[in-house]
DNA sequence: ACAAATCAGACC
DNA sequence: GTCTGATTTGTA
């Protein structure tokens, strides 16, 4: 029987394709297709059967090929991704296949799983029989026996000579070699023993029972837990309750190379389990392989950043969001959706408990929390008894005289440290030299011909860099407008801060850590390994440093150039800084001895420090929740965001005047604010522009949206590339 | 006069 | 987004 067959395609487009084709059902909702689509053949997705189409009969091509190669997206899965589009306002063929791993998008027709993999024979000796210096074999051994993953990819990716060892261990006899058509996990051949479980401080006990006391279905709970308060101990909890109750849990980790840490801590929690991850240094087929043994239902923990919110789990129990605040969370091109915002959307359609964890959360969050939307519970005290918070300071800079950056304060604190042996990082969020190269005479600054900024002097390399396109260019002689060659780098950097303290203590061993330097495969690894073996005693760093980080013997944190943020523009700034100056300071003092967090600026009794020196989270955000109701910004409001580019600034913001004009007839609830140039207009040659839409209802917004996003959508958009922002974290 | 660049519209 | 045919613009 002919059927008429609703497709989406990976087309900006916000409409459904139908096909038709013959020996279809229900069944094969949620299966890929080929059709083809104006000259090309495309990979599409059945969303839906229907009995006639509005569409010309004689115009409706058959579809040439129903993929059965994998199971269907589930309805659940499906509706998700529906929910996405609408909430989002993005078309839903574009979200399907964003949704999707990469090799699942292609039209490639011949086997799309099929990947050779390795059994652990009972020749093959244990693990503990080999010597210690075998590390290679060791490796492949365990990663064998543990049997999540034994594709022969997976193994070549644990070490260079993985091939070499991998046709010894077939040649003895150890391992037999195997061509899988289907993903699957084998049984784990050693049963880990599981560990002894640690005991739970009241606090941890509390929230625990309070969960489990909960009724069952959906719930939305808000963890506030300042740093080393034992939150994975929580979610280790939790995990383990779900998992007697025959279900899956999803666990989402922010955009940081800690997912494998965090993954090591849950397959050593749950030996027997088979817990996969999903982030970006996964290959293809890795990333589909996981993503299948996930919908088979095979893997029973998955542990993934942003896009793997929308993995297929048929058992899912519960949903766990750590560092719930963290922005990577946010999507910011294609489809600008927010993960911890699907996650609850994802819970809420499946009926079942979703947690978010973090010691700052985000204020949109708390203030859930505080209304009673979520559950709202605190781990307040550090899970080492004997590990105390650190101390907070600030550093005045109004009567100290910095020398190179750095106060008197800061370089006698670090000096005694030094002596007493301890760890100390200087964290300031600013890679390269100087951010700026000034001209001594006509004051010239070094500016990006591509972006409205100024370039990043890189003195190591000789070269400027533009930070946010990346430009490149050699540091001039002289100025180019006046001649003068007195040209002076303005500012500090990780780079200028590590020369800096280099002069001041020559014998200290001292590492500098940001994107620059871990630009190397495994750098930061290698690096990190050298901190924790206490080869280093002075750390500089970015950002990089600020997160997850256990340092044993680090006991100092100088924190550098953060009054920026203080009386910023960007109305969330001030969380921001708070959030990260908190994380930097989790670092200091995390075992036994006592540690100090010691921060320059020229606001020594900006109310944010206050905040800061008690470690108070809910005073600082209660303080920002009352200026935010006061101006009336989110969460008090919300916000969408019309985002104009185009090669010049006046086209981008004549488009945003008249999308501004269309929006005219539906604006009784909502306030729209005029077309203005983006905080960066330029950026890597384009001119932006943007428009804010803000509403105090979050269903009048919805409905707002809706109309003008189709108005738009016919609007000839001469030139210009647009797209709508939905709760925009950036401006 | 011809080619290149740009534009509008379809795509089921 | 990609593709196409139509129209405008550019150049010898």
């Amino acid at each position: 029987m002919t059927r008429i067959l609703k497709i989406a395609l990976d087309v900006p487009l916000d409409t459904l394709f139908d096909y038709r084709a013959e020996d279809v059902d229900a069944e094969d909702v949620g299966r890929r297709v080929l059709v083809s689509f104006g000259r090309r053949k495309m990979v599409g997705m059945i969303v839906a059967l229907a009995g006639h189409s509005d569409y010309p009969a004689a115009q409706i091509k058959p579809v040439l090929k129903v993929f059965r190669d994998t199971p269907a997206l589930s309805p659940d899965i499906l509706r998700l991704l529906k929910f996405c589009a609408d909430y989002y306002h993005h078309p839903l063929g574009e979200v399907i296949f964003t949704a999707l791993p990469q090799r699942l998008r292609s039209d490639q027709t011949s086997s799309l799983f099929c990947q050779t993999s390795y059994v652990l024979n009972e020749t093959a000796p244990q693990l503990d029989d080999l010597p210690a210096r075998a590390l290679v074999k060791r490796k492949l051994l365990h990663q064998l026996a543990r049997g999540t993953t034994t594709a022969r990819e997976t193994l070549l990716a644990l070490s260079p000579s993985a091939g070499k060892y991998l046709k010894e261990m077939l040649a003895a006899g150890w391992i037999t070699e195997q061509q899988d058509s289907h993903p699957k996990i084998l049984v784990p051949a050693i049963s880990g023993t599981a560990p002894e479980l640690p005991t739970l401080n009241p606090e941890q006990a509390a929230v625990i029972e309070r969960f489990a006391s909960a009724p069952a279905g959906f719930s939305a709970s808000l963890l506030l837990g300042i740093t080393g308060s034992g939150k994975t101990e929580i979610y280790l909890r939790l995990t383990a309750t779900q998992l007697e109750l025959g279900r899956q849990v999803l666990v989402l980790v922010p955009e940081i190379n800690l997912t494998p840490q965090l993954e090591a801590r849950f397959q050593s929690r749950f030996p027997d389990v088979p817990v996969v991850s999903l982030h970006s240094s996964l290959n293809n087929s890795e990333r589909l392989h996981h993503w299948l043994l996930a919908q088979s239902g095979q893997a029973r923990i998955v542990l993934g950043t942003r896009l793997s919110i929308f993995t297929p789990l048929p058992e899912l129990g519960l949903i766990i969001v750590d560092e719930e605040h963290d922005s990577s969370f946010k999507q910011q091109d294609g489809l600008r959706y927010s993960a911890r915002d699907m996650a609850a959307a994802r819970a809420k359609q499946r009926n079942i408990p979703i947690l978010l964890g973090s010691a700052t959360p985000a204020l949109e969050s708390y203030h859930n929390a505080l209304s009673g939307r979520y559950r709202l519970l605190r781990l307040t005290k550090r899970a080492v008894e004997e590990a105390q918070l650190p101390t907070i300071r600030c550093v005045d800079m109004r009567s100290e005289k910095p020398d190179d950056g750095l106060s008197a304060t800061l370089l006698h604190a670090l000096a005694e440290n030094l002596e007493h042996g301890r760890q100390s990082l200087v964290f300031i969020n600013r890679r390269g030299y100087a951010p700026v190269l000034m001209c001594n005479q006509c004051g010239w600054l070094a500016p990006c011909l591509r972006c409205s900024s100024r370039l990043v002097v890189h003195l190591r390399e000789r070269r400027m860099r533009c930070h946010h396109c990346g430009h490149e260019e050699r540091i001039p002689r002289a100025c180019p407008d006046c001649g003068n060659p007195d040209l002076a780098p303005l500012g500090h950097g990780t780079q200028r801060l590590e020369d800096s303290l280099a002069q001041h203590f020559p014998a200290a061993r001292i590492l500098r850590i940001d994107r620059d330097s871990t630009r190397r495969k495994h750098a930061l690894k290698e690096m990190l390994q050298e901190v924790h073996e206490e080869r280093v005693d002075i750390l500089v760093g970015t950002q990089i440093l600020a997160k997850g980080h256990d340092f044993k013997r680090l006991t100092l944190v100088g924190a550098l150039n953060v009054d920026g943020a203080l009386y910023s523009a960007d109305f969330r700034a001030a969380e921001r800084l708070f959030a990260q100056l908190m994380q930097v300071a989790g670092r200091a003092g995390r075992a036994a001895e006592p540690g100090t967090v010691l921060i320059q600026t020229q606001f020594p009794d900006h109310p944010l420090f206050e905040a800061l020196r008690h470690q108070d989270y809910e005073a600082f955000a209660k303080d920002q929740l009352t200026e935010r109701k006061q101006a009336g910004f989110p969460p008090f409001c919300h916000q969408a965001l019309l985002r104009a580019e185009a090669t010049h600034l006046e086209t981008a913001l004549l488009f945003l005047r008249q999308a501004k004009k269309l929006a005219a007839p539906n604006t009784a609830e909502i306030t729209l604010y005029d077309p203005v140039p983006a905080p960066m207009a330029r950026l890597a040659g384009r001119e932006r522009a943007q428009l804010l839409v803000q509403a105090d209802s979050r269903r009048d917004l919805q409905n707002f949206l809706q109309h003008w996003n189709a108005a738009l959508m016919g609007l000839k958009a001469r030139q210009v590339r647009w797209s709508l922002d939905v709760d925009p974290l950036d401006f």
